[in-house]
DNA sequence: CAATAAAAAACGAACATTCTTTTTAGGAGC
DNA sequence: GCTCCTAAAAAGAATGTTCGTTTTTTATTG
């Protein structure tokens, strides 16, 4: 009687999906084909349907496999003294373009996440967890870092990461399609973005 | 119903396009079939193909009309008065989402830009027009508005036009994606921006 | 240690759809 | 007569999926 390692089908899985995710990458999810995916992974039909139930249930899978890689690199982060917001956003980004090797999948995925519901729960989900991890972040900055009374630093902090969120959102974006864009240049704005803390009262 | 002049011919293939952006927003580009195209516009086959030569050019043309749109949304703009940023803002999207009856659309463009040139260069070339335009607002504010000097308020503009437009382009993601999405709060934090300027220079 | 049996994984040609596009013949308004 | 359209059919290509077969892997036995 044959035994199978849970791990080794797992792995395979994920090769598969990696593999789908360097086409989805080029070509989009509609406009990759089963044959495509399967000329790329190696492995035949066969072995493609065996893993996944249909081109569907891959492209969630793949999905779900980036943002799980995403979401593990943010638990990663953590340090002992409190980081400037421009510094943060540097980090996050290096981050992201270490584990995504184009970045322009994340506009795939949001489009997809436009469409339907299973993907928009799983991006809400990360994108959420990513907002809170930077909302953490935000309040050590502004209580250590510029001491800020703490209910104050929190208010701040949860007004501002949504913000600081749509601003890394806006530079995969521009990054992605704008031909003269100037990521130092975004990033320095960024940095130079100070809270009217009077305006939130 | 059917007229003879070249006005009549172009205004069928907006409308045409119209009802395939409409598709396209539920659908994407790709699963949204001719067929599908052929029912919304309650046309016929030969009508789109007399208009079209095929799906390709209906799909560049019309997310150029969508574009088109935006870009002449922009223009009408223009006031006297320096408009704060956070204004600005509102206004810009409040145009945004009064022509463009769905904003999960724009993530559905934004895709298609990373996939293909000919999209990506259209994009481009709005996007960049959005941000020249909300470029001149910004030195009209930091100079009228709070009293910089030229120069300075020039440089402060065209380091944080880009700003502006990723904080925009994060709204559209998270108002489309994010179901616990607080607009009004994602706005305030954005009106509450303000310059560091010594970080500029 | 080899041999073997059984199960899992993989193959890949074939299948049934679905899709885009073209073509047909005809009708309505100017 | 000319243009724009309809309705339907069908060609031709591409797609997602299935399934009978073959290969590989694994545990057990002689």
């Amino acid at each position: 009687m044959p035994k199978v390692t849970a791990e080794h089908r797992e792995s395979r899985k994920h090769e598969i999906a990696a593999a789908a995710l360097r086409l989805f990458a080029q070509k989009g999810f509609q406009a990759t084909s089963m044959a495509d995916i399967i000329a790329e992974s190696g492995l035949s039909a066969g072995a493609i349907y065996g893993h996944f139930k249909g081109k569907d249930e891959l492209i969630h899978s793949a999905i779900s496999d980036l943002l799980e890689v995403r979401l593990h690199g943010v638990e990663a982060a953590g340090t002992a003294d409190p980081v400037a917001p421009g510094e943060l956003l540097r980090t996050f980004l290096d981050g992201i373009e270490t584990e995504v090797d184009d970045l322009g999948l994340l506009l795939q995925v949001w489009a997809q996440a436009a469409l339907d519901v299973s993907s928009r729960e799983s991006t809400d989900r990360i994108g959420s967890h990513l907002r809170r991890v930077l909302e953490l972040y935000l309040v050590d900055w502004y209580e250590r870092g510029l001491g800020m009374p703490a209910h104050e630093a929190e208010r701040t902090a949860a007004a501002f990461a949504s913000l600081y969120l749509g601003i890394l959102q806006g530079y995969v974006i521009q990054n992605t399609i704008f031909e003269s864009f100037d990521r130092d240049a975004y990033l320095d704005a960024a940095s130079a973005v100070r809270p009217d803390f009077t305006l939130l009262a």
